[in-house]
RNA sequence: GCUCCGGUGGUGUAGCCCGGUCAAGCAUAGGGGCCUUUCGAGCCCCAGACCCGGGUUCAAAUCCCGGCCGGAGCACCA
């Protein structure tokens, strides 16, 4: 038989082909309009680059499904925690969200609730007195040091077997403070021999003698995370609780307590880990170079921050093109910075004025113009408005780079304004001469500031956590009128965000 | 060491669950070209990958086994 009409008749109908643009994969279980996701941050820092992919996962699958989203600090180790923190994660997170809608028409960009877990800490310790009624926990006041060994040996300890009233009675005193901190914990019981050593009867509750950014000195006993994560994630209706990878071995710890208390159970999602290459992310290695003066604080455009990238002029709206495009992926992924630049690129482009800055200036001479003389250069090249530059005396700036490597008769173009013939280059001037034609095709075209009437300008650029370039030039006047935050294309240089006026100093983005 | 999770062009990702239309898509970076008093941008084109070895099958990126490599976790932190 020819293999042909075997196929024909043996072909099974086939799914269809994934379509253009990037699409989800489904989640399991997920029903439209039953879905309700969280992001839990613990407002011990300034969310970055990371803290995105974890807000914006759960929070574009909460939009898929038309479900709710909810965002929930997890706020249980005061030591850490500081109350600016929470308001910067609202105002970032915040960004973001509305950037999704505009940008992913995932309505509404915003959550639906905000939870602070804190204020539910004492129905944390309902449950874990109820655990301790149903003989499920325990009160251990070993040492920390001891704990941890016999964990890993797979040994119990004497108060495993506590009757249920003593373990309540130490509990009291817990609450009552008369243990220090470190001195006394509440534990679950589980199997000492799992295999899973996290699973080896974990802490749930301990003491913390640090106010809390909220409650001051109200609570001195705190949940530890793997109790109130779950606790929480199952009152407050969560379907999909999404977390970074490294929290996998928690899983089970989190779902033994939701059944050992009976507690709804949801789904448990895990996703990978980014970094930025070359770029360090966590809050461990940015905090000494905050600290010690060598980053300007925790917006510096040159880590990873969300405020660090706003400062820089990344669009909000790029970072969730970013993270959409990346998708939900498992795998820890290393990104370069160039694919978030190229995206921000794109959106910046058809939007964003050029101007012309000069950047180590030269002065130049220019032989035989007619000054006073206006020079026209086009606002946008895809635009009909032209900008005019006052041009009073011959005498112009252009940038060293561009005199570096001129000859005498070399041409060029002075953009919007003439074409020129070089007569003779010295280190500090350059003397030009009006070319004889005006159209020359093919001509290279350089920026240039007048030397009436030029902005002192600066130009910083980003190199990597400890270090940077600062451009000292000119600008043409145009760029005295801009306000801080707007973007621009420096021409030839890149695209740029007008970071303060006093001095007039730009942050380059990007190219 | 133990436990878990992964390995698709330089980088990131899609496809893998449900084997065929995948001689593998997209993006980014790279190379070339076009545009030119509208840019180091943009537009067009090119090149580039299924970790290795076995097995199952008419057919394997997709299923199975072994190996190699990488990551994460192993806190009374989240």
């Amino acid at each position: 038989m020819p293999p042909e009409a075997l196929k024909e008749i043996a072909t099974p109908p086939k799914r269809e082909r994934k379509p253009q643009g990037r699409v989800w994969p489904p989640l399991e279980g997920a029903e439209e309009g039953n879905v309700v996701t969280r992001v839990a941050p613990e407002p011990n820092g300034y969310p970055t680059l990371g803290h995105a992919k974890g807000l914006l996962v759960p929070f574009i699958y909460a939009r898929i499904y038309k479900g709710k989203f909810l965002l929930r600090f997890e706020d249980t180790n005061p030591r850490v925690e500081r109350l600016e923190f929470y308001d910067a994660i609202r105002e970032e997170f915040s960004r973001l969200l509305e950037a999704a809608e505009r940008e992913l028409g995932l309505s509404p960009g915003k959550w639906d609730e905000e939870i602070i877990e804190s204020y539910h800490i004492p129905k944390m310790y309902e449950l874990a007195e109820r655990l301790i009624k149903q003989g499920d926990a325990y009160v251990c006041t070993c040492p920390a040091e001891k704990v941890r060994q016999w964990r890993r040996e797979g040994r119990e300890c004497e108060h495993r077997d506590q009757p249920v009233e003593v373990n309540l009675e130490l509990w009291e005193r817990m609450l009552e403070g008369d243990f220090k901190e470190g001195e006394a914990h509440l534990r679950l019981k589980t199997d000492m021999r799992h295999p899973n050593i996290t699973m080896r009867d974990p802490g749930i509750c301990r003491i913390v003698e640090a106010p809390h950014p909220i409650h001051g000195d109200r609570f001195r006993v705190y949940p530890v995370y793997d109790f109130s994560v779950s606790v929480m994630d199952s009152l407050t209706g969560v379907t999909h609780a999404f977390r970074s990878k490294e929290f996998e071995p928690h899983v089970e710890v989190q779902r033994t307590i939701i059944r050992k208390l009976g507690l709804r159970e949801y789904h448990m999602v895990q996703f990978g880990r980014i970094t930025v290459e070359g770029i360090p992310l966590s809050k461990r290695y940015i905090r000494p170079l905050v600290e010690s003066g060598i980053l300007e604080g925790w917006d510096d455009p040159r880590i990873p921050t969300l405020r660090g990238l706003f400062r820089r002029g990344i669009l909000p709206e790029a970072i969730v093109r970013f993270f959409h495009e990346l998708g939900p992926s498992k795998v820890d992924a290393t990104v370069n910075m160039d694919m978030l630049a190229a995206i921000n690129r794109k959106l910046l482009d058809p939007k964003v004025p050029r101007y012309m800055f000069v950047p180590d200036p030269v002065r130049a001479v220019i032989e035989g113009i007619d000054t006073p003389v206006e020079a026209r250069v086009q606002i946008h090249p895809d635009s009909k408005e032209y900008r005019t530059i006052v041009v009073e005396e011959p005498i112009v700036y252009i940038s060293k780079s561009d005199v570096e490597g001129l000859k005498a008769g070399d041409e060029f173009r002075l953009r919007g304004l003439a074409t020129v013939r070089v007569r003779s280059v010295n280190p500090d001037e350059v003397s030009l001469i009006l070319s004889q034609e005006q159209k020359i095709k093919g001509v290279k075209i350089i920026q240039w500031a007048p030397l009436k009437g030029g902005v002192p300008a600066r130009v910083f650029i980003p190199l990597s956590p400890y270090s940077y370039e600062m451009l000292g030039g000119y600008g043409e006047p145009a760029l005295a009128e801009m306000r801080e935050g707007d973007m621009a294309q420096m021409l030839r240089m890149g695209f740029v965000r007008l970071d303060k006026r006093k001095p007039l100093t730009f942050i380059l983005s990007h190219r």
